[in-house]
DNA sequence: TAGTGGTCTAGACCACTTG
DNA sequence: AAGTGGTCTAGACCACTAC
């Protein structure tokens, strides 16, 4: 067996195992784009000559990866770099939601709602936004505000600021060329892919205008959901609030 | 290498892998009680001579039932049966709400609240709860209204429903030797360990009563969490209802 | 048919826990 | 010192996917 501290020059090998040294390794390579999102990554076989390791010890590297949802193996295929969240039933709002039409009681399981921009401009962000997003106080970003309908009724209402440079290309998008899902649009226009969101689910009343805005009757009960979205660096790149019928809110998880 | 035909009798290996169908042998000893919880199994080598395989497969089959949240492997010591839920704070209702005291604003981590009995009989179920316990419609269960407090304040309501042969040691210990917590009390009364549970939020407006026992005005919006648990053999053992003030709901969730 | 990941073996040595 | 799980090797064959 070759010597060890031949095969490791100088990397942050310190106290971890090998598996453990070449995930970090591979994971640079995917953060960095040297392997870009939906493309596969060298055979198995391959990457165990290149490091120099034993198939079995790169298969440990690569699921401590899966586990971390950054790649996907395919039997027969390979593996492969994991596309971004996209917004969908997943992990969109819809999961926190049940929204029926007037119509039928019980109905089918709801699609993604349609979104109709009522904004968009550039502000300057206060210092609490600007630090999430890693900015300088008083760095600019883009204000959205939002409103998702579901089969002709007004159902969700949403306030989203992304950080200025990053998503500028936004701003020469006509929002009739967005389409219903911002993740999509980001990675198409701005390169940039949600990877990881963290949800917080509160409740209070709609003010006057929200009210209006969702067709519900003033200081009506709401869900609010406060999510900030991060990049593959585990950059935030979305903060947003989203408010909707408190008595639509149904979510389920599971312990254990 | 030792010919597969003869290894595996009659077990149910219709197109399974060969840790996947160990794996399914060592759930079946869990599952009877064979292996009870918190004990530790025997040891990686001894598993692999008693099932004729190699260490390697062996593991690959203890990983399946540690990800299932079965087996606990720690380092040095063994893998022992997992315990049951505790009901304490990863499990319980206080990863929902977030209390304060009226003293300090931002106060410390919520502890467990106190748990007072309101009432506690037999009663016969309905047919939806017969049939969720795996009992024949008419058949009885354990009914039990609790207030829970944080801190000399009434914050939590909740009506539980047990299965009845089952439980009904419960009906013979008196309330004051209860406890705070449900499930340590299913597994010392009643033999019941507690191993996975479902809740479902949902919001709405409290009725006079439980408005009045709450200190809260009548109509003031409550969050409603439902929860079934479920035992080791995948039985539901717990229907329960609990409402708490709305304005106090907050939940956190991580996607992907 | 060639290439991929999936399964399995039969060893070895290491790190941690306990008496 | 003995026993446990944790890591690693160097092979083998199988199942699936593509061309």
């Amino acid at each position: 067996m070759p010597d060890n501290a031949t095969r490791q020059p100088a990397a942050a090998s310190a106290g971890m195992s090998r598996y453990g040294q070449i995930a970090a390794q591979l994971q640079q390579k995917i953060v960095t784009g040297e392997w870009s999102p939906g493309t596969a990554i060298p055979a198995e076989s391959a990457l165990a000559v290149e490091f120099g390791i034993a198939l079995g010890t790169i298969r440990q590297a690569i699921a401590v990866l899966v586990q971390q949802g950054l790649l996907e193996r395919v039997q027969g295929k390979g593996t492969f770099v994991r596309t971004g969240l996209t917004g969908g039933s997943s992990a969109g709002m819809m999961r926190f939601f049940r929204f029926r039409s007037e119509a039928d009681a019980d109905a089918a399981p709801t699609a993604v709602p349609r979104s109709e921009i009522l904004s968009c401009r550039s502000v300057r962000l206060d210092k609490g936004m600007a630090s999430r997003f890693g900015l300088e106080a008083g760095a600019r970003g883009l204000a959205i505000s939002r409103r998702r309908w579901v089969a002709d009724t007004p159902r969700l209402l949403e306030s989203i600021w992304l950080p200025l440079p990053r998503c500028a290309a936004l701003q020469d998008t006509p929002v009739a060329e967005w389409g219903e899902l911002l993740y999509p649009l980001l990675s198409q226009r701005c390169g940039i892919t949600v990877h990881r969101a963290m949800d917080e689910v509160t409740f209070r009343l709609l003010d006057a205008e929200e009210a209006d805005l969702l067709a519900l009757p003033p200081s009506h009960p709401c869900a609010l959901v406060t999510r900030q979205a991060f990049d593959i660096q585990g950059q935030c790149v979305e903060y947003r609030l989203t408010r909707g019928d408190a008595y639509a809110f149904r979510y389920t998880a599971e312990i254990r």
